[in-house]
DNA sequence: TGTACATCAGTGAACGCGCGTTCACTGATGTAC
DNA sequence: TGTACATCAGTGAACGCGCGTTCACTGATGTAC
């Protein structure tokens, strides 16, 4: 069943949105190609025509997932309000469009160099667009890694302990040295 | 092959620890139940002798971990003198001893309730523990997660780009804002 | 433009593998006398 | 204290299952004339 070469490059598309999802929303691990195939419309044997592995596909997803991320930081104006919106329960109820490197980090420490590569490009960006913007690259630094563990944290509680969560997110944005920007 | 019950006590423990330290390098699901009775020195057919699943044994080894860290924060005397060690390269290539917040947390946050409320728990400790210690308790939680934030990243991209992966670390060391004590 | 055919994107059955878990068996432990 | 036996911790083969990956096949696309 040969299709448009347009509607080809939607098919890829349109795996490469599935899996940045399904990646952030049950990690690396806890989804399968067939799953991700079927979230895009087709069935698992189309995949390996578009990638070489589910780990390049995890590749080309990290990147995607990070692009988007500079672009929702960059369009914020101020890191002091993309703060607050990344900080919030929305964001914490919705890791499949979130921050990839919150719902991600720890298990691309154990992938292979094409994943860790795609990782660490993205997040480097990621970090060079905050500094540019804060002004002062060391809060601008200080303020992301602070960002991602109160996320990280808040996730892995919530459930048992919202109260926790809600205290780890709280730091973030109230009048923190650290967060404060006026 | 029937062995003392003081035996089996310390076989039980013996899983216990390797399970803590496995986890934590490769984490939840890139370790089999196999490997980790072999560490223990015992057979994997052992297992259902000492826990019902793996999933309670990653429970107890969960509350284990935590229990050493906060023992380790108690013990640091100083909230400064902890992230000191807490942000150093040694404990970025030491993930098996090192803080399991920073290996877990996101697995944990797909595990089940069992597995989410031991580490809440142990969690919750840590942070008190902290906030004791550091007199202002927000403070405390701003610094903590900036702490595991740090870790996350820098454990991330510490191979392909390791300029990155220092200078997130080094943020919660110098005079910054919240990390300062004195 | 119309036609004939080579190309190739997608399908679904099948594969090999590793995992969590079970179980019949073994033989040392611990206890009842 | 010594002996006989029930208990039970550990062994290793076996299980079912889901996963990543492969492949023969299908039929629409796109191209050469």
């Amino acid at each position: 069943v040969k299709v448009t070469r347009e509607l080809r490059g939607h098919h890829r598309a349109a795996i490469i949105a599935a899996a940045a999802r399904l990646f952030r929303e049950r990690g690396v691990e806890g989804v399968g190609v067939a799953e991700i195939t079927r979230a895009a419309g087709l069935t698992h044997g189309a995949f390996y025509g578009h990638f070489a592995s589910k780990e390049a596909l995890l590749a080309e997803s990290l990147a995607e997932a990070l692009r988007v991320s500079c672009e929702q930081l960059s369009a914020s104006g101020d890191l002091a309000a993309y703060a607050e919106g990344y900080a919030s329960h929305a964001h914490l109820r919705a890791p499949g469009s979130g921050c990839p490197i919150a719902t991600l980090a720890t298990e691309v420490a154990r992938q292979g160099p094409q994943v860790r590569t795609a990782f660490a490009q993205g997040t480097r960006k990621f970090f060079d667009i905050a500094g540019t913007m804060e002004g002062d690259r060391t809060s601008a630094v200080t303020c992301l890694a602070q960002l991602v563990g109160a996320m990280v944290i808040a996730r892995a509680v919530d459930e048992t302990d919202p109260a926790l969560a809600s205290e780890v997110l709280a730091c973030c944005t109230t009048k923190q040295p650290v967060a404060r920007r006026d």
